[in-house]
DNA sequence: TGACAAACATACCGACTGGTCGGTAATGTT
DNA sequence: AACATTACCGACCAGTCGGTATGTTTGTCA
């Protein structure tokens, strides 16, 4: 849908303009980024950055698409553990693995769409819905998941599987704010640990080990 | 410790630019605003706004500070459930103020500080550490409450009163970054319930009602 | 080899940015 | 009345913003 052609014949201008834009937006947000700064970033110039995109707004529109895409890769693809096969462990997995992300520097963890999103829900619907798409995405693929938990094991009250992953993705989006606060992620790692013992106790499991 | 003397003899251009800002900051996020921008808004000259501050950023620490005594106004002083002598129950009051404030257009519920630092924590100190002061603050004092409660409760596991207080922060900061990308309060609503829920859950109540 | 378009680079534009500066009006203080 | 201080104004600056216009390279297919 975002590019004309399946396949990227040479991997260069287009996605190094969107990694560059990813690292600088992750660090310093969507207005205080220039067009310039990315192209230097990215090693490009301002032509062909205007060339592949008609507006910053745009590439931020392609940056979010690009990192959905990502996203589902990285946590939803890729790692063993989501081959696990019991849903709720399954579920808890991906919390453990959330936490593990909360590691290292800031810029590291942090999203780009939500730091995207709030500066630019008001100023353009574009980037608005981009970043919406982006975090809803998230919240159904991981949804399924809640679905099955809750087929298999019921749940403390009639939570739905929606709601659960929207709240998931909050304490995320929320714990990276703190994280930028507090300029350390034990505060926001330690609210991933209330959410998890949330999770457990919503499916009337006591604690581990 | 932010202004010379205790009391503002005029409620003039000095406030009137601290409004404005938390105003546009809120809307259209911090490096988005101008300082032309401000001055607009607050009907004051640019020479008025350098006499007052030296810098747009000691702007953003005096903002900074004024939203955090206007937040603990708002929430741990005026409203009359404060008073409520069970804490628990003021607890959860507390929640469920915070969950009555989640109505109305975006830039009426969102905060200030958590717009600002998501930007700026990597590119001012200055701003990073004012945000950090305001949140930590709000945690800090909510910890109070909830160490009151855990003394009279007990709670479920052995949880730490300052982790839950940047718990319910990261709760509320986050919802705050999905009503932006879904245009609409209602996940970040569901959110909030389930952090009421788990607030009940830890401190071994059932449901209510 | 030549034709042609996509991919990129260079130079530049007007609008706007944060910030400065010289000056003025009001408000004490003595 | 004389003076000092604070509050405030509006013009102005150098630099940067997103975006455009135009030129040059590169790949593709005849």
């Amino acid at each position: 849908m975002s590019s004309r052609n399946a396949s990227a014949p040479r991997p260069s201008a287009r996605s190094k303009l969107i990694d560059a834009a990813h690292l600088l937006v992750r660090r310093q947000g969507y207005a205080a980024t220039s067009v310039d700064q990315i192209c230097a970033a990215a090693g490009v110039s301002k032509g062909a950055f205007f060339h592949h995109f008609a507006s910053k707004e745009e590439l931020g529109v392609a940056a979010a698409e690009q990192w959905t895409a990502r996203a589902d890769e990285l946590i939803f693809t890729l790692p063993p553990w989501v081959r696990i096969e019991d849903p709720l462990e399954r579920l808890l997995a991906h919390i453990d693995f959330r936490l593990f992300m909360l590691e290292g520097p800031t810029e590291g963890f942090t999203c780009f769409v939500g730091t995207m999103v709030q500066e630019s829900f008001a100023s353009s619907e574009a980037l608005r819905a981009a970043s919406d798409a982006s975090i809803s995405a998230y919240c159904e693929r991981l949804a399924v998941d809640i679905e099955a938990a809750i087929a298999r094991y019921g749940n403390h009250d009639d939570v739905s599987a929606i709601s659960l992953a929207y709240h998931i993705q909050a304490v995320l989006q929320g714990g990276f704010i703190i994280a930028k606060a507090r300029n350390s992620p034990k505060e926001a790692r330690d609210s991933v640990l209330h959410l998890k013992r949330y999770i457990k106790m919503l499916f009337d499991r006591g604690e581990p080990r």
